[in-house]
DNA sequence: CGCCGAGTTGAACTGAATCAAGAAACGTGG
DNA sequence: CCACGTTTCTTGATTCAGTTCAACTCGGCG
């Protein structure tokens, strides 16, 4: 068990009660800013976006692909009003769990925390290897690097989402991937 | 229930039993690079540091001031050999908290669970922050704000540390900090 | 003393941002 | 199926923050 994906056939096998599939069509918005999100999304298929505005700039926070997780994460955990928004940007099958269902659930069946710390855990190591990333790597070493996880992304996904989510400007990025 | 702060003493007084008092005195290295970390440092005064060497460079990873955490997160959440060592910036008095002690413990008191991911959470929000201070501000807005946080981080620490860790050069630090 | 690590300063360089203008692609309605 | 407007992407010129490399200063400590 070391990375986000290899929790994917254990969490829906243990979690299945709390499951609920959901479709989104491409361009759909899951999750509005300003409000609380209850929802932690389980990508099926599909690619589902966090982002929120930033001196007007639309800035990507975090993209989901399939077998990844997907929330707002500063309302989830805090049950606060977010400041991210939630969007599909293709067709998207997911499983959806509601935070007070899964609260509930790991009431009842307490030996699953263990597997909710551990899931959480790496996540913890993903954002931590992301920072590495924006330290050391220049801009298009880490735009490899995304391409290199994820070659879809490329395809269909706007540029401007790519590069917020990078750290760098579209402009910058129009250049670095076509030399 | 917010920063990873507002968890200390709920977290020193749930988990007293396996709670261990140390002291570290100034320059000791606490944990080395390549061996596996079985613990975790809750601060109580002094500051610890982990770093790895990158290229050659010695880049700090992490700092914990009174009350906050520390370990080497790769090796105490996957146990596998640590790229990260630890070391004490100050003489130090920190808990330290065995990773198998934490996991029987657990085992044993599973209502104290939901406590331990919530506190993962933290961190996981800490890093989040982390990663936006890195897209968005300039090397003399991420230097003001960790004085901000933590003024006597500068007095006394390496001014190579604290670059690396805010990642940028020494020199650019230099130039910065005093104008 | 003289050395050594830590910090500062300077000058040249560079990756990326910014600002501005076009080109291409895309969807929508006729 | 084409025409038009909008959005997305590319390209160019300029600027700037931060790096790099190198030399120099300072304070302690043998």
């Amino acid at each position: 068990m070391s990375t986000v994906k290899d929790f994917r056939q254990e969490i829906t096998e243990n979690f299945a009660p709390v499951l609920i599939e959901r479709n989104f069509r491409k361009g759909e918005i899951i999750h509005n800013a300003g409000k609380v999100c209850p929802h932690l999304f389980l990508v099926n298929s599909g690619i589902l976006r966090a982002f929120y505005f930033k001196d007007g700039k639309d800035i990507t926070a975090h993209f989901a692909f399939a077998h990844e997780a997907i929330t707002a994460p500063d309302s989830f955990i805090l049950e606060k009003p977010s400041k991210y928004n939630l969007e599909a940007l293709e067709d998207s099958r997911v499983f959806c769990v509601n935070n007070n269902d899964l609260e509930n659930y790991l009431a009842q069946h307490p030996h699953l925390e263990k597997l909710a710390r551990k899931f959480t855990q790496a996540i913890y190591l993903e954002l931590l290897e992301r920072i590495e990333s924006l330290v050391f790597l220049s801009a298009r070493e880490r735009y490899q690097n995304l391409f290199q996880r994820n070659p879809e992304l490329v395809l269909g996904v706007n540029l401007g989402y790519i590069a917020s989510y990078l750290g760098i400007t579209q402009e910058t990025l129009s250049r670095i991937r076509l030399q």
